[in-house]
DNA sequence: TTGTATGCGTTATCAC
DNA sequence: GTGATAACGCATACAA
């Protein structure tokens, strides 16, 4: 790598000179700073990042840490992360905590030795449920800002950007009972316990509530395996009477239209079926689920946005974005 | 941050003094070894990483640089890269080309300037499609090392892993012909431009040459959105004696299924379904779809661990490593 | 056993 | 208009 010392040597300057022509400093002659330029490009320079980071005390930098990036959602965060972060000249450091409390920990200690500006974070499912966020305040109080999106720990105080979970939710029941005269309305669950997955109960619940009908949860392991075609399958065949599914993740909706057609049942003649889904959800279900579509790009280009703007100290004031969600209602057409 | 500078001063003692006692240097006494050292952890010391960087030369950091994240094929691979990585005190800086060349020429320029010690890469459609391939050659004679993975061009010399996939469709068709006794193998392509689409699309004509059976292709546009549906439907329609759909994507698989339950076939019985797949594909179908499950999870593992080694410089000869894919057929239990 | 000095590549302050 | 010098935080060769 060509470095100013040796620009500086082949000119008979000193570097001090070349670094000042480079940065177009008013100080130099026209003529100097063209001949150092046209060296420069013609040697390929460009000038040591590293070097400029120690010197300038900033990364330019955001970690960013993901629970899995598997999950389409967090897929799409990360792109809309990545965009964001290129626009406005930042680099990303990722790091994935598998759900788990001990890897998370241990990016952000990792990272957290000028490697990096600030964080973006969804909480790991295993700090969320065991409650276990030291790690996180830690972080917080040695300066380094964090923004949670998605998954969130409320008595930490940070930038966040979430999700309309519960509101989105009541929506599409409230739907369902509204418009399509559902009465027996099953909600499918496998993430129960993370915080997102109780305000989509909640949301629910409350909905049902509102308009006097009684809530009935089918519960599955959130390892998504076989097994849960089977419950689903088993689930439907002994009880008729249900008239519509709202799975609040994005995978067992599809399997539960797989299965109630297997059972004869027709969609959306005798049932309809909402989801949680993103870009390509539709396309995988016939006939077409209908899906709460989270603006996960969006989510991830907001949480960016806003941090980067803390950086800057643009924004010194705390504040949680509410990132709406979009009810995408299955064209009847197919 | 805490710094070596501060610590000495606390201590009365010189910097060199607590490097040293840090780094566990014989020179150092017990005594100032482990006063220095409960100093350290007190105040939370952490040796600043890009200090580390600057004076060894060395990042420490993998330049990831992916065509698209939302591809579960691409975020499998990540994960895996991120594993290795972290389990050889790697870090990977993450950029996305969007399929597009100049998206990925500009993050191979802004990373090659001392941010990381070699790149991982899947060249992006337009850099394949339209054979440029100049910026990669370039980062490579600049003494950085480049692994390509999957997607990999021919006349550039570096560590390359890919799949077989010439070879594991060419065994999935074989299959379908020996096994299932299918004579009417229609293949549906979305990606026949790409060097993956080309080889799976030789392997699937050459294993019909071998048994005398001719060819027939569905193309559809890779932008994968509702007229897949259709246009997947009309063929079907006007080619009832299809007996096998032989999928080179994750997702026309799936579509194909639907369709033709749709239009009255039966799955197995009259119709078999291979596509590639990953780790949850096969939960999205039903009747399950048989997969060509290729281990984008240990290729990522792969490709790091080979550019790790030649960054150590245990690797000095290059070599191109095929990771075999696994066929899963569906259980006709279902 | 401890301390001093130097350099990594850059930027910035100050003197010439 | 140019150059010498210091500093960022760390590691290390060398001196004491």
């Amino acid at each position: 790598m060509t470095t100013l010392k040796e620009l500086a040597a082949l000119l008979n300057i000193s570097i001090s000179t070349v670094s000042k022509a480079l940065n177009d400093s008013h100080e130099i002659s026209e003529n100097t700073r063209i001949r150092v330029k046209e060296l420069a490009t013609k040697l390929n320079y460009k000038p040591n990042r590293i070097a400029q980071q120690l010197k300038t005390n900033t990364s330019k930098t955001i970690g960013v840490i993901l629970p899995t990036v598997t999950n389409p959602f967090f897929a799409e965060v990360l792109h809309g992360i990545e965009m964001a972060a290129t626009n406005n000249d930042y680099d990303i450091i990722v790091c994935l905590s598998n759900e788990t409390l001990h890897k998370e920990k241990r990016s952000l200690d990792l990272l957290s030795n000028g490697s990096v500006d600030g964080f973006i974070m969804a909480v790991a499912r295993e700090s969320q449920v065991t409650k276990q966020t030291d790690h996180i305040k830690d972080v917080i109080e040695s300066k380094l800002p964090v923004l949670m999106f998605d998954r969130v720990v409320d008595d930490i105080e940070c930038n966040k950007v979430i999700v309309d979970d519960f509101q989105s939710v009541y929506d599409a029941v409230e739907h369902l009972i509204v418009n399509d005269k559902r009465k027996n309305i099953l909600l499918v669950s496998n993430i129960e316990e993370l915080s997102v997955g109780q305000l989509r109960i909640s949301g629910y619940t409350k909905a049902l509530e509102d308009h006097n009908l009684k809530p009935n949860i089918l519960k599955l392991d959130h390892a998504v395996d076989v097994d849960v075609e089977k419950k689903i399958y088993k689930y439907l065949k002994a009880n008729p009477t249900i008239d519509a599914i709202l799975s609040i993740d994005h995978v067992t909706g599809i399997v539960a239209i797989n299965m109630a057609k297997k059972i004869g049942r027709e969609i959306p003649k005798d049932l309809s079926v909402v989801g949680f889904g993103y870009e390509h959800t539709q396309l995988l279900s016939s006939p077409k689920i209908s899906i709460i579509h989270q603006k996960a790009h969006r989510i991830g280009e907001m949480s960016t946005q806003l941090l980067i703007d803390s950086l800057k100290g643009e924004n010194h004031k705390l504040q949680t974005i509410v990132v709406p969600s979009e009810l995408q209602l299955s064209e009847s057409s197919n």
